[in-house]
DNA sequence: ACTTGTGAACCATTTCACAGCT
DNA sequence: AGCTGTGAAATGGTTCACAAGT
């Protein structure tokens, strides 16, 4: 890609990518920009200029190619080899998201957890190794994990995000409520659920939401 | 609040309550728009910006006080009375959910979970009574539940937001990638754990990250 | 007739720059 | 000197409207 694309370009191809390979399963051919807008919840315009950002390859009367079209955005926005994943933070949500990521995405596989709690480490669970979190910057190391996960205590939030970044990690997933401060090179997404919540309270106690 | 509120300053809102809450906590009776921003993570201009909206009430020379504040903001993106919230799907990530959420918003509280699984229902959960989903219209009605949570699988999400909104639940925070088509009363927030995985897997393999 | 691709217009949000108060 | 509040400018993102291809 010539340019970065902005995080709302790149959300949305992940879901043209679902869609799509829906599609190719079900044996679709063709589809057009208005299906495709339906059916990931956004304006069909919005497609094409986001198809377009990467090139686009629509026919002018039978719509894109499902098959060449889910290639390139794979081509996009997947990594061409695996990164691995450390997961900080053994909670309930922690453990959650070990038994929800590893069957959907598998060229992003969580290698390693780590919780404070030495009655968590050494176990396995759904697959992935747990570690006291003293082994983190080495397993990080040692694996050559780009990824992290935080799901720890909001306290703890920024010191792992510290010592995740200086071991090597490049983006992070922040399910903390607390902002983490860190070089400019890592790249922080936030997944605040509470705040999600709050959001959802309010607006449904307001008459006229437009969104 | 004569308008209504972006999702943004919304969501903004409630960082700077936590944070109040926070130096509330440890004593601070004054705080700077500079402080505040930097503990919740945006721009100093942002919050004036934020809180004029909602009657900015800063001193000239202390800031902003911090009760007052705090208040204010409660007054706005908080329920005046408490609203009743039900859990949908109780796999990994919905019974997550219900150990994470109680502690933490006592004026939004999840009184019932559903499952279409019969060996979940009748249960009690951490401290939530588990039911059959039949039984989602008449206690939705019943509790006079207002919010919803969704974290069955995608092929159901559909067909569930649907049943709550016609149940009377007026928001829905959505764990499902699939996008929700209700009527527009109906608030969605929608959090897609895979996408934000994704994003950040693309922007940690991008060199010159700005965000 | 129905499609994509796209300049231009539009809208929302953030940032700048500074007036005015203490 | 340091703060808030805010008009105005800038940025970023979405939608409109339509040219051009099949």
């Amino acid at each position: 890609m010539a340019q970065v694309m902005s995080a709302r370009t790149v959300g949305r191809l992940t879901l043209y990518r679902r869609v799509l390979k829906g599609l190719k399963d079900s044996g679709q051919r063709h589809v057009v920009s208005q299906a495709l807008a339906e059916l990931a919840g956004v304006t069909a315009v919005q497609v094409r200029r986001d198809l377009m950002g990467i090139g686009g390859l629509g026919s002018n009367s039978r719509g894109y190619d499902v098959e060449c079209l889910l290639e390139r955005i794979i081509g996009v926005i997947e990594p061409v080899v695996a990164q691995q994943v450390a997961l900080v933070g053994l909670g309930n949500l922690g453990r959650a998201l070990l038994t929800y990521f590893p069957v959907r995405r598998p060229r992003l596989r969580i290698v390693a957890a780590f919780d404070s709690d030495p009655a968590k480490s050494g176990r396995v669970i759904c697959g992935c190794p747990c570690h006291d979190v003293r082994e983190l910057e080495s397993l990080v190391r040692g694996h050559g994990i780009s990824l992290g996960i935080i799901t720890v205590p909001g306290g703890a939030a920024q010191g792992m995000a510290e010592r995740l970044a200086s071991a090597g990690v490049r983006g992070i997933l922040n399910f903390t409520p607390r902002p983490l401060r860190l070089p400019a090179d890592v790249y922080v997404e936030d997944i605040d659920i509470t705040m999600s919540l709050d959001k959802v309270a309010y607006y449904s106690r307001q008459d006229n939401v437009v969104v």
